[in-house]
DNA sequence: TCAATCCGTATC
DNA sequence: ATACGGATTGAC
């Protein structure tokens, strides 16, 4: 059988045969690319050098996409750079193709990356996703034409939108530094009725007049169609474009190309607009940063107002942090110096904020009107709905759909908490008695631990039903829903009851008559370490849309006038609350006076990342400690770990060595490891 | 003493 | 996933 042997022999040298020697031909200029590739491994977290061949000489420019074998497999990359000579010592392989010749990643958006994964303690490509959108070839090809609708700028709009600058200390100024090619940074806060949208508007004119690029971000869909009204009026047609993930790949990646390409220098949209890449950029703009919308869900979960500051410092442009409320961070960012105050004198905010009526829980004298009494409605609350729906809208603010509120003590107002595990505990369905939210314990002989109490309370229990119900006592008014996912933009000037829930507040033409703010306690009673900020928050955005106090505007809010989050709404200073917050949270230990991160879960990875962990001297390890996880999952748990703010850039770099230790190490299981939550329930 | 094989590690 | 180097093993 020799023919045999010698055709098996045959086969196995054709199989073991190295690949034909092709004869290579190496760009004739810098001819290594260095390379970021789409390997989701932190240890893997750096450049990789490939040899350029001639043919991919011109195509393979610094910010394109290419394909590359890496590890025995194809992966999607960037090229950062060309480069004369490798440091690597090892054999280099050549790159496999360059995907197209577009330089998708500008130096800029590269650079500023690398800035957001080091302080989010993730990796670059990671960011590099959040920053360029799928490629869609075809809107390649296309010539890039400047945003349809041109026609120059309204000029009596114009004009009111700079004029409103005038009420705030130092606005006018912020302005003309921004016209002038100067770089100031500020948190504002602005007036209730402010139209925030054309204030933005003008600012981005005058630092498209300095000759410089604006990115605008705002938290949701309404609010960029109220920015892009304000800019098209403003700005003129054609000199600004949205970008937003809602778009439809072909559109997203055609509007993206046109900043990149730089034929437009104002980009506003939603977090997907974070890192547009806009070319010599002068401003960039956070709008209501205290909505979690802002908080990027993907990893490394960066915030846009980190983002877009983070920014701001590398590309030393101009930065505006802003909004009705203002959050600890942006205290924050004023105290330590880095942007300024800028508020409006207080004769403004007398003249503009509407009358605010807080109804405490010890003053709760239900309204006469069989109706009204039966779903508890405060007296107070109920004589200025009726006086107010003589003149114009009422807006009721309730809490989102489908919540069952958290309980807490009827005498002290303590949470309350499960004996077992610290959850918090929740009313069942009717008649149900009060039960764990979180291990499902009934709660039978549960006792207050501040004071002893036995019995709860549950804070405005079922306000969406009394906003309904509402509607009965005024059976002539027609009652408007707005929330989920039938959110109204926009309600006329006549008498209705308008009821919604927080975020979803429609806008009054001439403003609401009136505001009931009816899920105080609700809001407050969140697990969450920012419950009273955001409560204010809330209230603020849904006071902002009434008529002034001086036109007969009232808000009435449920809930202790001695407390600050009260207080801060009567008197309308969230520039207060927001110090007071950040000074409560520095004694607490809390962002944004500390860096702080949770590292979370399957049980056996978050205690081997814990070991692996060097964090500085300064840190402090909490944890780990069990949390609840979904039905069947194998155990979860969450390590604490924080540090004073300075030794922030250390603590992630501390935790992302860890994770580069555990992917090169193959370990079980990823652990979620995020910095500065914007949410810590 | 040397080659075949195993294992861990880097991944250009 | 795959390729490489160093260590280990086993035959001479």
């Amino acid at each position: 059988m020799a023919e045999h042997g010698e055709q098996l022999e045959l086969i196995r040298r054709r199989v073991r045969r190295p690949p034909a020697p092709r004869t290579f031909t190496p760009a004739p200029e810098l001819p290594i690319a260095r390379v970021v590739v789409d390997v989701p491994l932190a240890h893997l977290d750096r450049l990789f050098d490939y040899r350029v061949p001639a043919s991919m000489h011109e195509s393979c420019v610094p910010g394109c996409r290419v394909r590359v074998r890496f590890a025995g497999q194809e992966v999607d990359g960037f090229v950062l750079e060309r480069v004369a000579r490798s440091e690597h010592g090892g054999r280099l392989v050549p790159l496999r193709r360059v995907v197209s010749a577009e330089p998708v990643l500008s130096p800029e958006v590269a650079r500023v990356a690398r800035l957001i994964a080091d302080r989010y303690a993730g990796t670059l490509y990671d960011v590099l996703r959040l920053a360029v959108p799928p490629r869609h070839a075809r809107v390649e090809d296309e010539e890039t034409v400047a945003p349809a609708n041109a026609g120059g700028p309204d000029a009596r709009a114009v004009a009111e939108a700079e004029a409103r600058w005038q009420e705030y200390e130092a606005g006018t100024a912020f302005l003309a530094a921004l016209r002038r090619g100067d770089s100031p940074r500020a948190v504002w806060t602005a007036l209730p009725a402010e139209d925030w949208s054309g204030c933005l508007a003008a600012a981005a004119a005058a630092t498209l007049a300095s000759g410089r690029g604006v990115v605008i971000v705002v938290p949701d869909h309404r609010d960029v169609t109220r920015l892009d009204r304000a800019c098209r009026r403003i700005l003129g047609g054609g000199r600004h474009v949205v970008l937003t993930a809602e778009l439809g790949p072909a559109e997203r990646y055609r509007r993206f190309l046109a900043a990149r390409r730089d034929r437009v220098r104002c980009v506003i949209g939603t977090r997907a607009a974070a890192l547009a890449p806009v070319a010599d950029l002068g401003l960039v703009v956070c709008w209501d940063d205290g909505d979690d919308l802002h908080a990027e869900p993907r990893a490394p979960y960066p915030h846009v107002r980190e983002m877009l500051a983070l920014r701001a410092h590398d590309a030393r442009s101009a930065a505006l942090i802003a909004g009705y409320a203002c959050t600890a961070e942006g205290a924050q960012l004023v105290e330590s110096g880095w942007a300024r105050r800028l508020g409006p004198a207080r004769e403004a905010v007398r003249a503009r904020a509407p009358r605010v009526f807080a109804v405490g829980d010890s003053d709760v004298e239900l309204a006469r009107d069989p109706v009204a009494r039966a779903v508890r409605l405060p007296h107070r609350a109920f004589e200025v709905a009726r006086a107010a729906l003589a003149d114009g809208p009422v807006l009721v603010q309730v809490p989102r759909g489908g919540y069952v509120p958290a309980l807490a003590c009827q005498d002290c107002r303590e949470r309350a908490r499960c004996a077992a595990c610290s959850g918090p505990l929740q009313l069942g369905s009717a008649r149900q008695p009060a039960a764990c939210a979180w291990c499902g314990r009934p709660a039978t002989a549960w006792r207050c631990p501040q004071c002893g109490g036995a019995r709860f309370r549950a804070p405005v229990i079922g306000s969406r039903r009394t906003a309904e119900e509402l509607g009965r006592a005024f059976p002539t008014v027609p009652v408007r829903v707005s929330g989920g996912d039938r959110v109204l933009a926009e309600v006329g000037p006549k008498p209705a009851l308008v009821i919604a829930t927080p975020g979803a507040e429609p806008v009054a033409e001439g403003g609401y008559a009136a505001a009931l703010l009816l899920d105080g306690w609700l809001l407050l009673m969140r697990a969450d370490l920012r419950a009273g900020e955001e409560t204010l928050r809330r209230w603020l955005n849904a006071a902002a849309l009434v008529r002034p106090g001086s036109a007969g505007g009232a808000v009435v809010v449920t809930g202790e006038s001695a407390l600050p989050v009260v207080q801060a709404l009567v008197r309308w200073s969230p520039g207060w609350y927001a110090e007071r917050e950040l000074a409560e949270r520095q004694a607490a230990g809390f962002p944004p006076a500390v860096r702080l991160a949770t590292i979370e879960g399957p049980s056996e990875a978050v205690r081997e990342t814990a070991e692996l962990l060097e964090p500085p001297p300064s840190a402090e390890v909490l944890g780990p400690v069990p949390i609840p996880s979904g039905e069947g999952d194998e155990e979860t748990a969450r390590l604490i770990v924080r540090t004073p703010r300075g030794d922030g850039a250390a603590l992630a770099a501390a935790l992302k060595a860890a994770q580069a230790r555990r992917s090169a190490d193959k370990a079980a299981g990823t652990v979620r490891v995020r910095v500065d939550p914007h949410a810590l329930g």
